[in-house]
RNA sequence: GGCGAGGUAGCUCAACGGUGGAGCAGUGGACUCAUAAGCCAUUGGUUGUGGGUUCGAAUCCCACCCUCGCCA
């Protein structure tokens, strides 16, 4: 039985680089849900792209005094060129600049204006005569009109700790440039989310037996206190999606309401690229399908209760815009595993201090797999979580290395030596091979649980464990010893062990897909576990855009027991993974403090 | 200020009303196929603080302290 999964995967904003932070908080969990469920035969998709718009990036663009699309390229062009590098395999990652983008979100915002959830009002707004722009009111600071501090943002003074009513600010200041900003008179549209707090607040109800507490009794709290209040989906912006309705020229969708439809376009822009029309309908419109939201905690908000608010909100009426279509729902999300934070040595990790791990860093030293198995062990699934040198280090040697890359390459290589390089015939089992081999086999449901109730460290913790047995199981039988006595038990002994491994490297490929399609190919299988990634670059309206891709052609993973056959030729294993040396750990502790700015 | 999450062994976490557990690190031991890895044994905790409920509390209640997120 297929089930049709969306993995949708938080947007990055194009104004800063990626760090290990944003990977462990949403990318690499989902990569890891996404390739187990590729596995079990599940159809797919994966999908996210760069959230392009905004005045962080045009701000960023007048100060270095660039386009603002070459400034979002740059951004890009970097996430995708990690991502390959991180394997994490997005079906389609894009960005909210395509005519595709633009397009669905549009029709997104009708459907809500023709069902009535669509207001406008007009309100006064900072203006930068300046800049010449309007200004968001985290852009404004000024002196607080209650208790007279001097650097209070527009809408809150951090001082006395009041919410402000920006008009009354004393003594307005742009933060951008220190100009004087005016109060202008503009008028928006505002998405009516009291209408649909009763809907959101049943849709997260039905789902709380399931979702992880921090997710759904934060929003439920949050909604049950304060309620669903309106909030402005339109802004006075020249960089983004245009508001599709005469005499709305100069304003743009806002991107909170508008970045997060990336999820629905891109399944889109997927099927229109493969020229397979319709057919991302399977994720949208199939009640069967199941979509998981990979995010961290700063977004949860925003994915819990904002978006099912739209979708609830568009009912039918977006099938009905968007292919003419009558009687289509789209699917509300199935779950938001939204993680916690990681810090960095004690510390709050910071882009703007420069206190970070970049991602990119720390590939040109590292593997990527040491990678993904660090952030996993160490996700901040239930609480915040640190990144710390010493740890990394010792995990790499004491787990990763000495426990399952060893245990691959002792096995691997003695086989080799002593059995013609092929997978020696075991004759009859004995109860401890059947034992072992029962218990490994056992990890296809017990990992998978896990994986499906997407508790990430305890499903690689379960597969881990399942090494030491094997490890045990050795120590056991001792072929090294039998070798010299009694070829035939230690033939069993080595068979045994490697149809464990054979499906140990199964189970462990959703965290570790380098070093398991390696070991793929010294067990001497010709196809590789998973598909391959690569980048194109597309022409629409709007100009052109690199998107990265999947190709699941060649894949033959399943995720099965072994079911290795005496005779099959093996090649001589290079070890897995690097052991490291323990000077890298003063060695990075002495970057990151070099690099850091205060 | 409002809404939430978390504070358990050196480290990372599990127990969510019934004698505080696991992995890693540390210590001791036998082995040698393997990246001096693996295996066996073992040290280690007034469960943030102070009260309360209970035959019994890490677990429930109250207050306080600390960390973190969200507040459109």
């Amino acid at each position: 039985m297929s089930t049709p999964v969306l993995v949708a995967v938080a947007w990055p904003y194009a104004n800063a680089e990626i760090h290990v932070g944003n990977i462990t908080g949403a990318y690499l969990p989902a990569d890891i849900v996404a390739r187990y469920h590729r596995l079990k035969g599940n159809r797919v998709l994966m999908v996210s792209g760069t959230d392009s718009h905004g005045t962080p990036v045009t701000l960023r663009a007048d100060a270095e005094g660039k386009p603002v699309e070459e400034v979002y390229k740059r951004f890009h062009e970097s996430f995708l060129d990690l991502f390959q590098k991180c394997g994490l395999t997005y079906d389609l990652f894009t960005t909210t600049h395509t005519e595709n983008h633009f397009k669905v979100a549009q029709s997104v915002f009708l459907a809500l204006l023709k069902n009535g959830y669509l207001y406008t009002e007009t309100r006064p707004q900072w203006y930068s005569p300046a800049l010449n722009r309007f200004l968001p009111d985290r852009y404004i600071e000024g002196t607080c009109y209650l208790c007279g501090y001097e650097h209070a943002r527009s809408d809150q003074c951090d001082k006395c700790g009041n919410v402000l009513e920006p008009e009354k600010l004393l003594n307005p200041r742009s933060k951008v440039d220190g100009s004087t900003p005016e109060l202008r008179e503009t008028e928006h549209y505002y998405l009516d989310l009291s209408k649909l707090e009763p809907e959101v607040a049943r849709f997260l109800r039905e789902r709380q037996h399931y979702w992880r507490e921090t997710v759904s009794r934060q929003t439920l709290g949050q909604i049950e206190s304060e309620g669903l209040k309106s909030r402005p989906i339109t802004r006075d912006l020249d960089w983004g999606i245009p508001v599709p309705v005469q005499g709305w020229e100069g304003k743009c969708l806002y991107v909170w309401f508008e970045a997060v439809i990336g999820y629905l376009s891109a399944p889109v822009e997927w099927a229109n690229l493969h020229g397979l029309g319709d057919v991302w309908k399977d994720w949208w419109v199939n009640p069967e399908s199941r979509t998981i939201y990979f995010i961290g905690k700063d977004n949860i908000f925003f994915h819990a209760a904002w978006w099912p608010a739209q979708l609830l909100g568009m009912g039918e009426t977006f099938m009905e815009i968007f292919t003419g279509e009558k009687g289509q729902k789209l699917v509300l999300p199935y779950d938001v595993p939204a993680n916690q934070f990681m810090n960095l040595e004690g510390d709050k990790i910071s882009g703007s201090r420069n206190w970070a791990v970049w991602g990119h860093d720390f590939l040109s030293r590292y593997d990527p797999d040491p990678l993904r198995y660090y952030l996993t062990v160490n996700m901040p699934e239930m609480r915040d979580t640190d990144w710390d040198w010493e740890d990394f280090y010792k995990r790499n040697n004491d787990e990763l290395v000495a426990t399952w890359g060893n245990l691959a390459n002792r096995v691997l290589s003695f086989a080799v030596k002593h059995f013609e390089g092929k997978v020696p015939d075991p004759g009859p089992l004995t109860a401890l091979d059947e034992d072992i081999l029962r218990r490994v086999e056992a990890g296809f449901e017990s990992v998978s649980a896990e994986l499906e109730a997407v508790h990430l460290r305890n499903a690689l913790g379960t597969a881990m464990a399942l090494a030491t047995e094997v490890n045990r199981y050795l120590d056991q039988t001792a072929p090294w010893k039998e070798i010299k006595t009694d070829r035939q038990a230690a033939a069993r002994a080595i068979y045994t062990a490697l149809r464990c491994i054979d499906s140990l490297s199964i189970l462990l490929s959703p965290f570790l897909p380098f070093s398991s399609e390696k070991l793929h190919q010294y067990f001497g299988y010709e196809k590789p576990l998973f598909g391959k990634q690569a980048t194109r670059t597309v022409q629409d309206s709007l100009g052109e855009h690199t998107v990265l891709l999947y190709d699941p052609d060649d894949a033959s993973g399943r995720w099965e027991p072994s079911q290795l056959q005496a005779g099959q030729p093996l090649q001589a294993p290079q070890p897995l993974f690097k052991k490291l040396d323990a000077s890298i750990v003063e060695e990075e502790r002495a970057r990151l403090h070099a690099q850091r700015k205060s």
